[in-house]
DNA sequence: TCTGGGGTCCTAGGACCC
DNA sequence: TCTGGGGTCCTAGGACCC
């Protein structure tokens, strides 16, 4: 029996968990976004059902704009807590399989496998995710992870596809290097400044030349993204976060000064009750200021000790919001704080 | 129609110490 | 008196992903 990587990942997941709720909606464009009023200004599309996707919608574009491209279709809500609670359900169904089960964010997982019929597994986890949950998802089977996730773009909607070694040049090898998992458009444009346009033409690019070109870690990684290498590892242990934040566009920019103060610090208070309620202990915070111009800043500074209070972090939240040349009015605030290591967590938290 | 929110990782450069 | 590196810590920003 073979190692195998599969990548799960559901189709439409938000839009889906919509419809399964709300079954007269099945086969109507569906866009889900902010607060679900499409006139609202400084909103954007979460995800749009395949529906409205033929006219043009997609996720991150402004609401208003959906609404000219789709004036029928249903605008709803974002429902965090309802994803969340169907996530759960599709990850205990993948679980219940002879697979380790790595969850990536709500509506992906790779799956370690050791099998002679990749297929055949991806294909019954594929019925059972839909017969216990009612959602629809796709399966790539890879080497590694870069090859599973690709096969599953390969596989969407409700299908299985597969990415090897031995088919890698022949599907990936004339394929721009933005389609290479990792690689945005920011990257394939440097790239295609060094004249490297190609999968193909990425894989066999002088290292010395990317190195210098992208740093010592970045640039030999891209010569191995191109050469369709990837990470083999799987693990069930659950992930640690090493921050969280909280950040705001207003729908009026705001100018007062103390207006922006008094909001700081409430974000600063509100994401440090949340990692506290987790057992965690907060080491950095950062501010971020977003201007009316667009133009964005942040600013961090590491807490004289560790803390987990509320006021405190509010505190130096506001001591770093002091380092900006505010009195321009701005359209968002945000507040990241930074947290201890997990071997601290560990020692604090239980 | 102006451009969301929540994350991770990497790089560069300055400060500081030896 | 001038010049040298290495190593570490810290911050700002960029890029990417969902």
């Amino acid at each position: 029996m073979r190692a195998w990587i599969l990548h799960v990942d559901l189709d439409q997941f938000i839009a889906a968990v919509e419809v399964r709720r709300r079954p007269e909606l099945r086969g109507l464009p569906v866009v889900v976004g902010g607060s679900g009023d499409p006139t609202a200004r400084r909103q954007v599309v979460a995800t749009a059902s395949y529906e409205a996707r033929a006219f043009g919608v997609h996720s991150g574009m402004p609401l208003r704009m959906a609404a000219r491209k789709c004036p029928d279709a249903v605008f709803l809500p974002s429902d965090p807590a309802a994803y969340e609670e169907a996530s759960a359900e599709v990850m205990q169904t993948l679980r219940e399989f002879p697979v380790v089960v790595e969850v990536w964010g709500w509506d992906e997982a790779f799956l370690g496998a050791k099998t002679d019929d990749p297929e055949a597994l991806a294909h019954a986890i594929r019925t059972a995710v839909l017969e216990r949950t009612g959602l629809s998802c796709s399966v790539g089977v890879g080497e590694n992870k870069q090859q599973a996730k690709l096969a599953t773009g390969f596989a969407k909607p409700a299908g299985v596809a597969r990415l090897t070694h031995d088919t890698w040049w022949e599907i990936m090898g004339d394929r721009p290097t933005e389609a290479l998992w990792g690689v945005g458009p920011r990257m394939a444009h440097r790239l295609a400044e060094l004249g490297l346009h190609t999968v193909r033409q990425l894989a066999s690019a002088d290292s010395d030349v990317l190195s210098r070109e992208f740093g010592p870690r970045m640039g030999p990684w891209y010569g191995l993204l191109g050469r369709g290498i990837g990470d083999t590892h799987v693990t069930d242990v659950p992930w640690v976060p090493k921050s969280r934040s909280h950040e705001t566009t207003y729908p009026e920019d705001v100018a007062d000064p103390a207006e922006i103060a008094e909001r700081v610090a409430g974000l600063a208070r509100a994401v440090t009750r949340e990692v506290v309620d987790q057992g965690r202990t907060v080491v950095r915070v950062a501010v971020k200021v977003r201007f009316s111009s667009f133009f964005t800043q942040t600013r961090i500074s590491k807490l004289p000790e560790p803390t987990r209070e509320p006021e405190a972090v509010a505190a130096a939240a506001l001591r770093v919001l002091g380092r900006f040349e505010l009195g321009r009015p701005v359209r968002l605030l945000g507040v990241r704080v930074e947290l201890d290591d997990v071997t601290a967590a560990r020692d604090g938290g239980e």
